[in-house]
Parts: C-alpha cells; structure tokens; sequence
RNA sequence: GGUCUCUUGGCCGAGUGGCUAGGCACCGGUCUGCAAAACCGCCUACAGCAGUUCGAAUCUGCUAGAGACCUCCA
C-alpha cells in the first residue's frame, strides 16, 4: 500500500475533500454507463477515461477496488415517440432486429472502442434487463416506506412526500418550488401528483415489446432505477463514489439519491464525482443535438468535421490532457497538437534506451515523481502530471544532447517513473514501436536501404541520398539523421 | 424564465491572493551537405469596469459574452 492522501471533488458539497473509504482499503465505485442502441461518440470517451483513471490510481495506491459500470438496456423512453416506447424497441422495430440483437451488436462495437482507447473493463458490467427482480423489490420497498403510489399500473415516486422531510434536490442544488413551473410535458403527466414525480415502474402499451410481469402491470422500469438497484446488490448499501457525466446530475442522479433514500433510510453514496463535457464549436456535443462524432468515425478519419484520424491513443491523451471536470472543446487543431506531444513523450521514452549512464547525476527525479503523486492527489489532475511528463522528456532530450548527465541509479529511477504515470496511472501506450518492430524481416530491408544511402553519402551523391530519403518519406517513413548512420521509424 | 458554471497569450489548456504550468504553432540560434529530429533562446496572457488588499488572473460587485441543467443524452 502506497500511502497517498487523494482528495476529491464530492458534488454533493461543491468541494474537494480526501477521500476516505467505508471499509479500509476497499473502494466500491458505480459509474453510469452506456445506452446501448447507438455507437458510441466521443462524449462516451469522457468518463470511461475519467474513470478508468481512478479506477486504475486507486488501484495502484493499493486498493481493492470493485468498479460497477451499467449497460442501459431498457427503461429510456424515447421522448420524440408519441406512446413513450422504449428506446431500444423502437430501434429494434426499425431496424427488424430482435431488441437483444440490438444491444448486443452496439455493446460489442463499444467494448471494441473502449478496448482500443486502453480502458479497463469495470470489475462487474450488470444489464438493466437481467435485473428486472431487484428493480421490482427496489419499488416495492419504496412503496412500503410511504413514498410511491401507483396510478393505472404505473408506480411513480411521490416527490413532494418525499421532500417535506428530505430535501430533493440537494446534489443538483435546486429546490422543489423551482420545479414546479419547469417541468415539461411528459406522457401520463395526468397520472401523476404533481408534474417533478418521477416513474419507477411504467404500464407498457400494447405495442411495447420490451415488458416484463410485476405486481402492478406488465411493463418496464422507471428511468432512473437501475443504478439504485443494481448499485446496492453489487456495492451493498453504502458505497464510496458514484460517478457519470455532469448532464445526469439531474434529474438522473438525484432521483437515485431520493431512491435509496427512501428504500433504505440513508444515502448511499459518499462521493459523488461528474465529468464534464466535450464541446464542439462550444456546444456540447450530445446525440439530441446529432453534433456528435462516434469513435470509430475518429479512428478512421472518416467524418466531414475530421482533417486526419485520430489513432484512440491520440484521443485518450486529448482527454487527458485538460482535467476532467473543465469542458474540453473539439477541433482539429487540439487533436493534432495532441498527437504531436503524445509522441513527443514516448519518443523521448523510448530513448531511455540510448542513455549512458554517468558517474554523477545532474538530474534529479524523485522531486518530479513527488509532483505528480501530488497532481493525482489533488483531484485527479492529469495536465499537471503530463506537464511533468514533459518535463521527464526534457531530461532525456538535454541527456542525449550532452547538456546534463545522470547515473544508474537515477536512470532507472526516470524509467520507472515514467511507465508507471504513463502507462500504469494515465494508461497510455505506444502505438507506433509495435507497429514497427513486429516484423524483423522487413526491418532490416529498411535498414538495407539505408546502409545504401550512407553510401551515397559518402560518396557526395546528394542526389540519390535525397531521393531515397524523399521516397521513404513518402512511403511514411520518418528518417532520422544522426551522428552514426540514420535512424527511421514508422511515421503515423 | 429558474438554477448553476465558465471567459487565461496565435491555438489548446493548468493554476485560486505574491515565486507568474505544460503542449502545439511562430521566430532566432546550434547541429546537418541540405532537411528532419533534438538542444538553446524568444513570445510573459488572464473578457471589461469598479472595489477590497502592501499586493489579484486568483476575493467582492456590476457589465458584456458563452455554456450546462431544468426533456432521453457521457
């Protein structure tokens, strides 16, 4: 156990606090997770990012942790549909497909993308339909507390009930008179109470295929029940962090906190963490404003508002590079300064491996390391640790250029540092060494080509050592002159 | 309309009372047959106005602009 005072931002108190776990040296963490009836875009990126890097710090500062991340596959209804059908049916009836053909083929394609940008998969990845019976219990627990009441088959919660002896509204920070005048127009608005009372069970029409039984109707279960149920069977009724994006502080997230509420009698969740929003042209880029552009779009290149694609590292170190709850605005230019700093670092990497080491060392790591420990202390703050990175890249330049020098000790000191924060904490890797060394035969043509250029070099034949450096160019080669012979590599 | 947030150099993006990140781009230099890469140097900004303070990008107020949520959305 590495001994690390991490601080978080709770949105429940708008303040960073240190994070203190219920059961010592254990972390249960819940993140909202996918809609799975489209492909995944690169808002989709934010958090599974967000919280792959709190997943894996907190891990590496030596906690057991249990991560939850839901599969939405029922329960959303579709706003521009008339009965206020499931999402997923209503693609499925589109599409002819079967709604589980559905949600599997986009789960697959997200668990692909999410592979690609280097996310660890969650410890427990529970569907919103194989939890149908505790979505059921759950309902019917809060309906034996007093604070839901059925209305033709469907059960809603009873928010004004609610509200007179807790406050809804806490995390979001609204109150319930705000409310009142700004809810809109929903469908079975006239079963409900009042307009903010939200559905934990809903009456499915005749036409709806996705329905289950359940002591009040045939039907499907509330917006907003999933995560309260299978939060509480897989983390147990208290647990450390729940996360998702800002956009579902509200309703979404206060609706679970009224759930547990008053299911159990207590909240459950102790931190609440929100990432923020990618923008495009300022404006968040979300599947209701079809601003969006999926990943795969960003790794093939293939989307009018893309100049290049963009390989996931390229993306992952994008997200990285700016704190997870400022926006982060999209263009092209960003991306690409991305690429180039990303290869920066693990060019300068890689060179560790050039170095030799010196007697004295005019370089010292363990203060940089320090720095970055702290920057992941202080709510998670990434830009800072890739500055340092930076810096740690520096180092290596100024080594090689014979401006500092530095031990054995120290060296390896530096390369320890580096993997782990790159690697092991931020989750980058390199994509590039890979594609050029898997293939020793073909490497050694390439180094053959270039033995014939010193050749020519040699010789004063500037001709054809440019021609062969300008045709390796081309074919996307990237060739390095230096002082014994060229290097080259495999330009992206 | 209500609630909340933001506005940093050419671009991206950290930073919350004094020490003024980092990346990308530009420019100058070193190196090179010429380039590229690398190294060295340069560019020193905090929307505007007023206030608090010895001192403000950082606190307060006002003004302007932008965004998020209030409806499924990461």
């Amino acid at each position: 156990m590495i001994s690390q005072k991490l601080n978080i931002y709770n949105t429940l108190d708008r303040k960073k606090e240190e994070f203190v776990p219920h059961h010592p040296g254990h972390v249960g963490m819940y993140v909202c997770g996918p809609t799975v009836y489209g492909d995944g875009h690169l808002g989709h990126a934010r958090p599974a990012i967000t919280f792959d890097l709190l997943f894996r710090y907190l891990q590496h500062i030596g906690y057991k942790v249990r991560y939850v991340r839901n599969i939405t596959d029922v329960g959303h209804l579709e706003n521009d549909a008339d009965q206020g059908e499931d999402k997923i049916a209503k693609k499925a009836r589109l599409e002819e497909l079967e709604p589980m053909e559905v949600v599997q083929y986009y789960l697959n394609r997200y668990h692909k993308a999410m592979e690609a940008l280097n996310v660890l998969p969650p410890s427990i990845e529970p569907h919103a339909s194989g939890h149908i019976i505790e979505q059921i219990e759950y309902v019917k627990k809060i309906e034996e507390a007093g604070f839901a009441y059925e209305s033709n088959g469907s059960v809603y919660f009873d928010v004004e009930k609610y509200n007179k002896s807790h406050h809804y509204g806490k995390l979001s920070g609204r109150n319930i008179d705000e409310l009142l005048n700004t809810t809109r127009e929903l469908d079975g608005q006239q079963e409900k109470k009042n307009s903010f009372d939200f559905a934990l069970w809903k009456k499915a029409s005749p036409e709806h295929i996705m329905r289950w039984p359940s002591p009040w109707s045939d039907g499907f279960p509330g917006w907003h029940l999933e995560c309260s149920a299978m939060g509480q069977k897989y983390l147990g009724e208290e647990f450390d962090i729940h996360g998702g994006g800002m956009d579902l502080l509200f309703p979404h997230h206060e609706c679970e906190i009224a759930q547990s509420v008053a299911a159990q009698g207590h909240e459950c969740v102790h931190y609440w963490m929100h990432n923020n929003m990618i923008t495009i042209n300022g404006q968040k880029m979300g599947k209701s404003l079809g601003n969006f552009i999926t990943l795969d779009q960003f790794f093939t290149g293939d989307h009018p508002a893309l100049a290049q694609a963009y390989s996931p590292m390229t993306i992952r170190f994008f997200i990285l590079m700016a704190h997870y709850r400022s926006t982060v605005d999209f263009s092209n230019e960003a991306l690409q300064a991305a690429e180039k700093g990303l290869n920066r670092l693990m060019e300068a990497y890689a060179n560790l491996e050039k170095i030799t080491p010196a007697d004295k060392s005019t370089v010292e790591i363990a203060p940089l390391r320090q720095k970055m420990y702290d920057a992941m202390n202080d709510d998670l703050n990434s830009p800072i640790v890739i500055s340092h990175l930076f810096e740690c890249a520096s180092i290596i330049n100024r080594i090689l250029a014979g401006n500092e020098s530095i031990d054995a000790a120290t060296l390896a000191e530096l390369k320890e540092t580096m993997s782990l924060f790159m690697f092991d904490i931020l989750g980058l890797k390199n994509e590039t060494t890979a594609a050029s060394d898997n293939n020793e035969a073909y490497g050694k043509v390439v180094d053959l080509i270039l033995e014939m250029r010193q050749q020519a070099k040699a010789n004063k034949d500037w001709a054809t050592s440019d021609l062969i450096r300008n045709k390796l160019t081309e074919l996307g080669f990237e060739i390095k002159d230096g002082k014994e012979g060229a290097e080259w590599k495999l330009a992206k």
